[in-house]
RNA sequence: GCCGGGGUGGUGAAAUCGGUAAACACAGGGGACUUAAAAUCCCCCGCCCGAAAGGGCUUGCGGGUUCGAGUCCCGCCCCCGGCACCA
């Protein structure tokens, strides 16, 4: 009894032991010179964690643990794995929680990294942590602000006025996500939108590049076809429709819009301008002023997110104004409705409601005319329309190009209106150029002085960075800007260019911008005098393996990938993606439901690992369904690997030498075969499935195990439960640590292959039999082995034998009639 | 509405070049060992008929292709995630 406890398997003891050694011997950690000559590099990125005051939750242990899997994994098949993790202190998340909690996030932020760091080395990571980031430590952000001023002298960030959602009661502006359903996340007051000068990068200017890379490289599917529908390329032509005086004449202006349906022009009836047009004043007559700026200003106090919505009813107002439809000739009026966006195409647009839904119930409601311009093959060219006909056909009512199928006449109506001077094809993009000002304070400072002689000029580089200096009250008010700018002592500067009194920018830059290069400076925080050192760039970038939510599919991954984009074409970089595969992985739910303290059904891990350990609690994570499709998380499945590391614990220690049986060493080697097969492509629950099978069969029947037998398990399992594979490790007798070689096993073809197969015998298709055949016999000798089965003859007697289907090693299928 | 991903036992899930549906595990039941418990080992565990042998049915629903369909095709329903008046 005694003896059996000193050689029980006892968790805690055995990751204490580890953890301690693994930090003592710098197993995970390298050195400027390690990093700067490692043969057979590998870059095991995950996305880093923003440090929350409740720290880990479950879903950023599976998400990490799955990451610490793959790099394990690859470090045990020889290569030299650096593995790093950091902070996303930075944001509007950690400055309401600062804000709702009365302390500074300046001290908030050291003791919730504190506490992360705590939890991560508890679970177990390879993490180096000579290597991290914060975001929110000056010695980063300084080269955050350095990003910056890159494309600010690439001529690639531009300052513009934009709207912003502003809640006049909180007195702040709200990012889109804080605002639900047109009303404030926090008070629940209207918000209203206002206008602010803002630095915007010109991502946009890399939309079709941004697309056309997702051909090479490999990423999840789900995540590239959100980054493809984010790009959302559309192709269509610009249009110019004439702008008519009171008097019927061209005034000489025209109204530019943007469709995807050129083809159908001799259908639009009238012309709808969003309510932010520049043209509105233009067009509108003076008698209808007073309506149209009503219409306006009701607009313009409904916020950004709540415009898009779908209502059932359209609005809108008659300018009373006209253009010439250049297809047709006829006059048609202008309108100004909220269902044209501003931010789309060329915030105009030519209405045709016989062929567009929106337009049809807009034409509806204010009795403008409809004209049907595509008959489907069953309709009469003037049939009446019920409701926007979308589909197939031929053109009609289209002057010459009556009759002109529809999968032509895009093309052959943008070439006439080329011809005619009145537009060209046109390509589209639904992506914006970032906006990366915050009117906030928890980020770091836009490196940017303005002077009144010289406008905006670059901080120097030498002077980064610009230090956010503490503020004690850094609640944002109702002038709109950052709290920043109210501390004169702060902004007060001289202009670099000129000398003269001058102003520093007061508003911070996006999260986003910290995250969107911080892959980069991983590997050179040893350099205080550069953001990244080119040789060591070039030995680990870019990243091998990324794993991270979806969450961050679009923002995230698509920034940082048009950052690494411009850093190339400066000269910085000489690649041009991030990431070379991105794996994005699922999510964890409880009871069906995704986790909140709303639901209560939030796993807290601490008392979790406490119990079970680290290495359960990883193994179990990985086990209870596919990685990138995620699963739910039930309390008592933990006793599954729990028992099975036990299992294995007690077979290992208990190994002698000896020669393995060869129906167990079979199965060994299938299981070898099977895991180095499926731990690289994230399979992992039906990795560990295959290694509870094996040990079951070295297990069968009480039976002792030998050392060979055991022996690959070990290092399979190292992976998943690598505190406990270190110790079983030591004790089968290695010198040096399991992680430090290429000890991943490797299977033998031949002593995996089975001598026997199982043959499924059917007669139509109906499973009557299974016989077990030696796996070379031939197809007379299995046909022949299944035919005599008793039960087989007995559906085969008396009938009409038509075809024998022989699946070699599968199955047998007698068809009888 | 659009774009992804799904729908399989009491539960988490396996199996998709079409070939024995339910591997592995949780929960449950029975047994061995034990003074007892734990641990370990063995057996049972989709539904219906049957004493058994055996038979019938079963992968959200309805059709189809095929010797054979969870897997392929057509048409639906439902759930989860994302986007959404994008012209």
């Amino acid at each position: 009894m005694a003896n059996e406890d000193k050689d029980g398997y006892d968790p805690s003891t055995v990751e204490e032991k580890w953890q301690r050694l693994w930090e003592e011997r710098g197993t995970n950690t390298f050195t400027r010179e390690d990093l700067e000559s490692a043969e057979d590099p590998f870059y095991n990125l995950m996305m880093f964690p923003y440090p929350s005051a409740e720290g880990l939750h479950v879903g950023n242990i599976y998400a990490f643990t799955g990451a610490d899997v793959h790099g394990r994994y690859q470090r045990l098949r020889g290569k030299t794995v650096f593995e790093p993790m950091g902070f996303d202190a930075f944001g509007i998340h950690s400055e309401n929680f600062a804000l709702k909690q009365g302390t500074h996030p300046m001290d908030l932020i050291p003791s919730n990294v504190k506490n992360f760091k705590r939890q991560l080395k508890r679970i177990g990571g390879m993490f180096d942590w000579d290597h991290s980031v914060d975001t929110t430590d000056p010695a980063y952000y300084k080269w955050t602000q350095w990003v910056f001023l890159q494309l600010f002298n690439a001529g690639l960030a531009e300052r513009k006025e934009a709207p912003v959602n502003w809640c006049p009661s909180c007195m702040t502006v709200l990012a889109n996500e804080q605002v639900i359903g047109g009303e404030c996340e926090r008070c629940g007051t209207p918000v209203e939108q206002r206008r602010i000068a803002q630095w915007f990068f010109r991502i946009t200017d890399y939309a079709q590049r941004l697309l056309d890379n997702l051909d090479d490289i490999d990423w999840s599917q789900t995540t590239m076809k959100a980054q493809s529908n984010w790009i959302g390329r559309s192709t269509g032509a610009q249009l110019h429709f004439p702008v008519l005086g009171r008097d019927g004449e061209e005034t000489g202006a025209s109204i530019e819009v943007y469709t995807t349906r050129p083809d159908t022009v001799f259908g639009a009836t009238y012309m709808v301008l969003s309510p932010e047009h520049p043209m509105v004043d233009q067009v509108t007559d003076d008698g209808l002023r007073a309506p149209v700026y009503a219409y306006i200003d009701k607009a313009s106090k409904r916020d950004l997110v709540a415009r898009q919505k779908v209502d059932k009813t359209k609005s809108g107002v008659p300018t009373g104004g006209f253009c010439r439809n250049p297809a047709t000739g006829e006059r048609i009026p202008i309108w100004i409705a909220d269902y044209v966006l501003m931010d789309y195409g060329t915030g105009a647009i030519m209405a045709v409601p016989g062929h567009d839904t929106r337009d049809f119930e807009f034409a509806e409601q204010f009795d403008l005319p409809i004209v049907r311009v595509v008959a489907g093959p069953d309709d009469a060219a003037d049939a009446p329309l019920e409701e926007a006909y979308l589909g197939p056909g031929r053109l009609v009512n289209s002057g010459d190009f009556d009759g002109t199928d529809v999968s032509e006449s895009v093309d052959a109506v943008t070439a006439w209106a080329q011809d005619g001077g009145w537009g060209e094809a046109k390509v589209n993009f639904r992506l914006h150029d970032w906006c990366i000002s915050r009117q906030r304070y928890w980020g770091p400072p836009i490196p940017i002085i303005h002077c009144d002689v010289c406008g905006p000029v670059a901080v120097p580089e030498s002077d980064l960075p610009v230090v956010l200096p503490r503020v004690e009250d850094f609640k944002p008010d109702d002038s709109g800007v950052s709290p920043l700018a109210r501390v004169a002592s702060w902004y007060e500067t001289t202009c670099p260019e000129c000398g003269e009194d001058a102003r520093r920018e007061t508003d911070v830059s996006d999260t986003f911008l910290d995250s969107g290069w911080y892959f980069l400076r991983y590997p050179s925080t040893d350099f205080d005098d550069r953001p990244f050192d080119t040789e060591i760039t070039k030995r680990w970038l870019p990243v091998d393996t990324y794993i991270g939510g979806n969450e961050h599919a679009v923002l995230h991954l698509l920034y940082s990938r048009f950052l690494t984009m411009v850093l190339k074409d400066l000269g910085h970089l000489d690649f041009e993606e991030p990431y070379t595969v991105f794996r994005a992985h699922g999510l964890i739910i409880a009871d069906g439901a995704k986790m909140s303290k709303s639901k209560g059904n939030v796993i807290v891990p601490d008392p979790i690992i406490a119990e079970f350990g680290a290495d359960s609690f990883r193994m179990y994570l990985m086990f209870l369904g596919p990685y990138e499709e995620g699963g739910d998380y039930r309390p008592q499945g933990i006793q599954g690997p729990f028992g099975f590391l036990h299992r294995l614990w007690d077979t290992v220690v208990s190994a002698d030498d000896g020669t393995p049986d060869p129906d167990v060493e079979r199965k060994v080697h299938q299981t070898i075969r099977q895991v180095t097969e499926q731990v690289p492509q994230l399979s992992y629950n039906t990795a560990i499935a295959a290694m509870m099978e094996c040990l079951n069969v070295v297990r069968a029947g009480g039976r002792d195990a030998v050392r060979a037998e055991v022996e690959p398990l070990v290092v399979m399992v190292a992976p998943f439960a690598p505190h406990m594979a270190e110790e079983l490790w030591e004790r089968l007798g290695h010198e040096g640590g399991l992680f430090d070689g290429a000890h991943w096993p490797v299977y033998d073809e031949e002593k995996a292959t089975e001598l026997t197969v199982e043959i499924a015998v059917q007669v139509n298709g109906k499973l009557r039999a299974t016989i077990s055949v030696a796996a070379d016999a031939s197809e007379d000798q299995v046909i022949t082995a299944a035919r005599s089965e008793e039960n087989v003859e007995r559906h085969l007697d008396g009938k009409d034998e038509r075809r024998v289907i022989h699946v070699p090693g599968r199955l047998v299928n007698f068809v009888v009639g």
